[in-house]
This record gives C-alpha cells, sequence and structure tokens, in this order.
DNA sequence: AACCAGGACGTGA
DNA sequence: TCACGTCATGGT
C-alpha cells in the first residue's frame, strides 16, 4: 500500500510535472517577468507565499473556491484585488454588500461574504507577523471553513504538512479500490499521511496532481476506468 | 439546455 | 452520526 500511492504520485508527476500550487494573482501582479498565462501558477517556487497579504489571499481563495471552478474565483480574487489589494485590515472595513457584488462571479456570494468578513476578523487576530500558526481545530472552528479549505489554508497559506482531500481525492481512491464507497474525509487524509513522507512538497504537489489528473479523467458521468492509473492497477503495474 | 464545479452548513430522523 | 436540501454564478 505504502509504495503505491507513492508510485501513483510519481506517476501523475512525471505525466504533469509540477503544479505550481497555490495560484498567487498578486505574484502575478507583481513580478512582470511572470507570464500572464501562468494564471498566478509558480511552479517549483516553494517559498511563496512570501508576506502577510499572501497568505490572506490563499485564505480567501480557499474560501471562495468552495464547491466552484478557480477560473471563476480568479475573477472574484481580481474583483478584490481592486478594491482594496487583497488587504485584510482594509477587508474589514469594507461593506459586505460591497463585498458580495465583487465575489458574485464565484458564486454563492452571500455565505461567502459573510465567511470572508468572519474569516477577516480571525486572520487580522493573528497579527501581522503570522508568526502564531493557527491550529486545525482552531480553523475549525470559524463559521464557513469546513475540512477542506482548513487543510488547504495550513498546507498552502501556513506551509503546515497536512493532506488536503477533495471530492477528486474521494472519486480517483474509490475507483482505485484503495478506499471504501462511503469513507470519510479524515479516513481518506489519514491514508495519505500514514503512506507518504510527512513532506510539504509532496503534499502540496500531490493534491493539485490530484485535482490536474481529475479534471481530465473524473469529471460526473465520464467513465472512470479511462483513468491511466486504473488501467496501470488492472495490469497490476502500479 | 441540463449539468457540474478544487464544500459547508442547517435540519430532521 | 447521517442523509439530504440549500446556497449561485458561469463553463461545457
Amino acid at each position: 500500500m505504502n509504495s503505491r500511492l507513492v508510485n501513483i504520485y510519481r506517476f501523475l508527476l512525471e505525466r504533469y510535472g509540477k503544479q505550481g500550487w497555490w495560484p498567487l494573482i498578486q505574484h502575478r501582479r507583481q513580478n512582470p517577468l511572470v507570464k500572464e498565462s501562468d494564471r498566478g501558477y509558480h511552479p517549483e517556487n516553494y517559498d511563496l507565499p512570501s508576506c502577510h497579504d499572501e497568505i490572506y489571499e490563499i485564505c480567501l481563495g480557499a474560501i471562495l473556491t468552495q464547491n466552484t471552478g478557480w477560473t471563476q474565483v480568479e475573477v472574484a480574487l481580481n474583483n478584490l484585488f481592486q478594491l482594496n489589494n487583497l488587504k485584510p485590515d482594509l477587508m474589514q472595513k469594507a461593506e459586505i454588500e460591497v463585498i458580495k457584488e465583487a465575489i458574485k462571479p464565484a458564486g454563492y456570494f452571500n455565505q461567502k461574504a459573510k465567511k470572508i468578513k468572519i474569516f477577516t476578523e480571525y486572520f487580522v487576530g493573528l497579527g501581522l507577523g503570522c508568526d502564531k500558526i493557527p491550529t486545525r481545530d482552531e480553523l475549525l472552528s470559524i463559521w464557513g471553513v469546513g475540512p477542506e479549505t482548513a487543510d488547504s489554508m495550513l498546507l498552502y497559506a501556513f506551509k503546515v504538512p497536512t493532506f488536503v482531500v477533495d471530492a477528486y481525492t474521494m472519486r480517483i481512491f474509490t475507483n482505485l479500490n484503495f478506499i471504501r464507497e462511503n469513507a470519510t474525509y479524515n479516513e481518506v487524509k489519514r491514508l495519505f499521511e500514514e503512506n507518504l513522507p510527512k513532506d510539504l512538497v509532496i503534499y502540496q504537489e500531490y493534491h493539485a496532481l490530484i485535482v490536474e489528473h481529475s479534471k481530465r479523467f473524473y469529471r460526473r458521468g465520464s467513465d472512470y476506468r479511462n483513468c491511466p492509473i486504473y488501467q496501470k492497477r488492472i495490469k497490476d503495474e502500479i
């Protein structure tokens, strides 16, 4: 079991390359050398986020992308950037109706605006240095932050090696028969964390690669047997 | 033109 | 605990 998850990781990495998650719109804005087509992705740069506002941007992105495609989140983030440069203290002062209008393209704007407001209060409370890294339970206690959002914030914003599970992860690994149909979030999370070296880069890339792979082979309604990993498993090659 | 997207919450059993 | 409805815009 152990080496299988590692083998799948190697397979995905070789096939798709380094993913450069989490995308950051302000990093691109501030670096003319970064190509527009990169859309905020930054392969092989694991130093990001490099400042307080970038940490905050990732957290907002994690909320905005709940059950929503990233292209729509990008629009919402750019709207927010135009509003107040994605600065937490300015977001605090912003009218919630203005926030709603800005994030409308990302859907669920009533809920998400409220979530952003509540989270921003918490985030400002962490202080500018961000030396206090939130715990998972702290994040989970915030209204609007569930397990995937909390883990995404920890892994990509706060650089804590904790594995992110999402609907795609469930689909792939039930299809590959690694987990049962009704496995819980924490069961799946544990499966990965117990069978992978506890390494920030691996955790970051693995989740990103799972999303990339799933967009190609695990869309709803598609035949999961077309998945090349599934094919290799059939032939007992992985 | 239905159907889905990098979920979370509230409710009732 | 668990299953199900709700939230909402914009892609294919």
